[in-house]
Order: C-alpha cells, then structure tokens, then sequence
RNA sequence: GUGGAUGUAGCUCAGCUGGUAGAGCACCGGACUGUGGCUCCGGCUGUCGUGGGUUCAAAUCCCAUCAUCCACCCCA
C-alpha cells in the first residue's frame, strides 16, 4: 500500500461508483440553467496572476495565501483559478460581450484551486459552478440571481435550506461601518479574543462571526445574560458600557441608493415566497462584492459548512479597464453539495448494461455481432473472453443487465435468440430480426436507465 | 500557515506489556462445458505509509518525513 505516486494532496479521483453522483447533479443544474435562460461560458483554469489579485484584493486571504501561483517557461506570471467571476468578466470584455446585446446572463462548471490544509469539505482543487448576469444593475437581477441559486439547490433535492442575505454596500460604506465597529468594541476590546483583536484591525467585520465564546457573547447577547458567574466585575461593567451605545448594524451604513436597492430586493424575494434570513454578519470573503450579498450553509458538513453563496459585484468590470458595467453572480461548491447529499443519504441511480448477451461455443461470432448491433440503440455487454457458459452466466449476473439474451446454436439456425428477463426467470425465443424492438419494449420506454443501487 | 488524531490485504478492521501477520467482505477458480444471483470447496493479494534509530529480535518503542481525517485561519 505504497504506490509511487498518489493524488497530490487536496485533490482526489472521482471514480465510476462516485462519478454518477456527480452526472446526475450535472444534469439536473444544467436543466434549470436552461430553463433560466442562462448560456454556458468556459474559460482557461489558468490566468494572468493579476486578474484574480486585483479583482479579489490584495488583502484576501485568497490572493495572500491561496493562491496556486507560478510562471511558465515564457516567463508569464500566471494563477490557476481559485474561483470563476474574475475570467467571466475578462472573458466579457476581452470578446465586446457588451457590445452584443446589454444583458448577458452565463453559468459556467468547472474545477478551482486554492492552496489551503484540507479538510472536510475542503480541497485544494474543488468544482463550482456559478452564474453571473453582466449589465444590469437592477434589483430584479438580484432576486432572479437568489431565485435560481435556490431552484438549484431545490432540483438537487435540498428542501429546507434558508437563504441568508446581507448588503454589504459600496466599500465607502463598509468603511465607514468598520470605524463604528471599532469604536462600538472600544470598552470591551481587552477581552475579545486575540483573534478578533487582530480582526478589529484589519477586518472588523470579521469579528461578527468570530467563533470564540466570548467574542458571541459579547456581540449577540449582550449584558444580562452572562455564561457564568465567574466573569469579572471588569468586563461585566465593559459590556454595559459597550451596549450603552446601540449595536452597529452594516445596513444602517449604506447610502440611499444602495438602501432603496436593498429595500427593492427584499421586496422581490418576499415577493416570490424565497425564505429568507437577514444576516448581519454576512460578509463575503472577495473585495469586488457591492450591495447585495448571500450564502446557504448546511450544518451537516461540519465546519467548512459553506455551501454556496453570492453576491452584486458592481465595480469589477470598471476594476478591469472596462465601462462601468454593473453585475450579479453566484458560485456553489460541488463537492460539499454532492456530500451533504450524501449524508442525507439522498439514493441516486447507475446505469450498468441493460442486455447481456451470452453465446455458445458455435455462436461466438454471431453473438459478437449481435452486440454491437444492439448497441447502436441500449446498452448491451457481453463476455470477451471467450469463457465457457456458466462463467458468463456469472458475468451476467454480477453485470447488473435486466434481461439476458442466449443465443443458442439451434435456435439460431432458426433465426431465434432466447430472452431471459433476469428478474422473474422466465424465458422465451424471439426473432432476431425484430430483436430491438422486444427489447426496448421489455426495458420500458428509457432503455439505457436502469437498476437503482 | 497553526493544533490534535490516525496510517496493517482492493475495502472495514484485529494483532495485549517487542518474538518476524490474521478475520470478514470483495475478487478469481471449481462443484455447474445450454442457464446466473443461493450454497459448498479451494485460491490470490501485504516492501505492516516511507526513511532512519534502539534491540539478539520492531507492525509493536524512539525520531524524522509523507499522506489522511478533524479543528483553527479562511472559504465553496
């Protein structure tokens, strides 16, 4: 159990077993994309390692530390991808996409990269898929981005999930409101977490989410409630004091416009029964977020519980040399949607051969031709090792086929094949001519899906 | 990048305080060369993650390293 090599560490092989999983999700999202009216866009896993610094922010944990980084033999600067937004947006100007109609609406799948410690949920290579509306700023375009965010998850058979949502304004705003935070936690800040102190620093916002026991008692309960009566008189009087002056929220901060638009797509969603939760905390991870901001969590998947989330990036497009161009998007992580699925223990179909074929030892040739005949319309197997009967019989069974086909030396000569329907046993001869035909017939209208595991 | 746990057959794991590997499942073959899934019989697979050290002797003890898992940071 040593192999020379072995998939570098965060990544991991998808194997048949596995993979259908992953298809079936693939296609269903893919549906409601269509049906959205959204186009797919594929660009290159790699970019010039400025598009994502620049977009993401200098600052970002992202472009500071996750980032697969490296120059080619040209000596070009270049990043493999570690999320889709920013090449979408090259990909829009780089081609005039604005000048080819005002809105664009686009989804694209595909793997990221991000160099981070693995951990439940986490890779270092993980698929998303994502859309974007490019060139509108309306907050229609929000609430349809929301919509489809949660059909998706709605078509992947998540039920119950809650939508939490946010604005997080123009980065005036967010500014302003880190400098009232900072003032806020002023009287408490010996006794938040180090953590947080750094926070209140570099990113105040941060600290609303902070895990710390203390840090949550102090922002979300507040004096009266204490855990235990082991906490000093210093920090009870702290905290009064603290609350003396009203909690800070983010959406007190925002400009009127951003507030109208807030207003607006509150509106929309409540308008097209989309439960939702505002979440004041809710902060996106990338600089380029504006306005509107969203994420759905799972608890089942532990810490890392994530699994997608979005949000108005107004600025980006204007970031990258391009005219002011509003947009909305979002991206979901596949990986932690395909394992909650899993965890929810959501059954799902594979599709092993349909038809077995097992020859004779004077039909070899003859059933060899059969299958491959077959195989222009269901999906037929068949034994190429030549083995004796019963080991294809074995084969047959193991291969997971709903009907058998024996083709026997005297009904051949016949022009007869024998129909075996592997669930009941019975049998009977069918004409080879018409073979198709039964066959189909004995598989139901879909012939290529078949037993459920 | 930080912390903790764990690496024995394809999979799940056993192997007590050191005496040089085992079970179940899976897989392959046979009983059953014109009828499978059941049953019975037989068989295969291990540089005990890797490298080094201690010892007469290491899967077992020590160090390092790699990997996995979980958590922090951060995010999908």
């Amino acid at each position: 159990m040593a192999p020379k090599h072995q998939a570098p560490r965060g990544t991991r092989d998808l194997l048949p077993g596995e993979i259908e999983r992953w298809q079936w999700a693939e296609d269903r999202a893919r549906g409601v994309l269509e049906r959205y009216g959204y186009r797919e866009i594929r660009t290159p896993l790699f970019e010039d390692y400025e598009l994502f610094a620049r977009t993401s922010g200098e600052s970002s944990d992202v472009v500071q530390k996750e980032m697969y980084r490296f120059k080619d033999l040209g000596g070009r600067d270049l990043a493999l991808r570690p999320e889709g937004t920013a090449s979408v947006c090259r990909a829009y100007l780089e081609h005039g996409l604005g000048g080819r109609g005002r809105i664009h609406r686009l989804w694209y799948l595909g793997p990221m990269f991000r160099y981070g410690r693995p951990q439940k949920g986490r890779f270092r290579q993980f698929w998303q898929i994502g859309a974007e509306i490019l060139g509108t700023g309306a907050p229609g375009a929000d609430v349809e981005m929301i919509a489809l965010f949660v059909d998706l998850f709605a078509a992947w058979g998540f039920g119950e999930l809650a939508v939490l949502v946010n604005s997080v304004g123009t980065p005036d705003s967010r500014r302003a409101y880190g400098d009232a935070l900072r003032e806020w936690f002023g009287p408490v800040r010996p006794w938040l977490s180090p953590d947080s102190q750094r926070r209140l620093e570099t990113n105040p916002l941060r600290v609303l989410d902070s895990k710390d026991a203390r840090d949550m008692l102090i922002w979300s309960v507040g004096p009266g409630a204490w855990l235990a009566d082991e906490e000093e008189d210093a920090f009870k009087l702290a905290v009064t004091r603290t609350y003396s002056k009203p909690k800070p929220h983010l959406l007190d901060f925002l400009d009127s416009n951003s507030s109208a638009h807030w207003d607006a797509v509150l509106a929309g969603l409540s308008a097209l029964g989309i439960a939702t939760e505002i979440d004041h905390g809710l902060v996106r991870g990338l600089d380029y977020y504006t306005r509107t901001a969203f994420e759905v969590h799972d608890r089942s998947l532990g810490a890392q519980s994530a699994l997608g989330g979005g949000g108005r990036y107004d600025g980006l497009v204007e970031t990258l040399g391009g005219p002011p161009t509003p947009g909305v998007g979002f991206s979901i992580g596949l990986d932690r949607v395909l394992l909650a699925l899993e965890q929810r223990g959501t059954p799902l179909p594979a599709g092993p051969a349909a038809v077995f074929v097992a020859a004779m030892e004077g039909t070899r040739a003859e059933a060899a031709a059969l299958v491959r005949r077959l195989r222009r319309v269901l999906a037929a197997d068949w034994d190429m090792e030549e083995r004796g009967f019963g080991a294809q019989m074995k084969a047959a069974g193991k291969s997971g086929a709903r009907l058998l086909l024996i083709v026997g030396e005297e009904e051949w000569e016949r022009g007869d094949v024998v129909l075996k329907d592997v669930g009941d046993g019975s049998q009977r001869p069918v004409p080879v001519a018409t073979l198709e035909d039964v066959l189909l017939e004995a598989l139901g209208t879909r012939p290529t899906e078949t037993r459920a595991r």
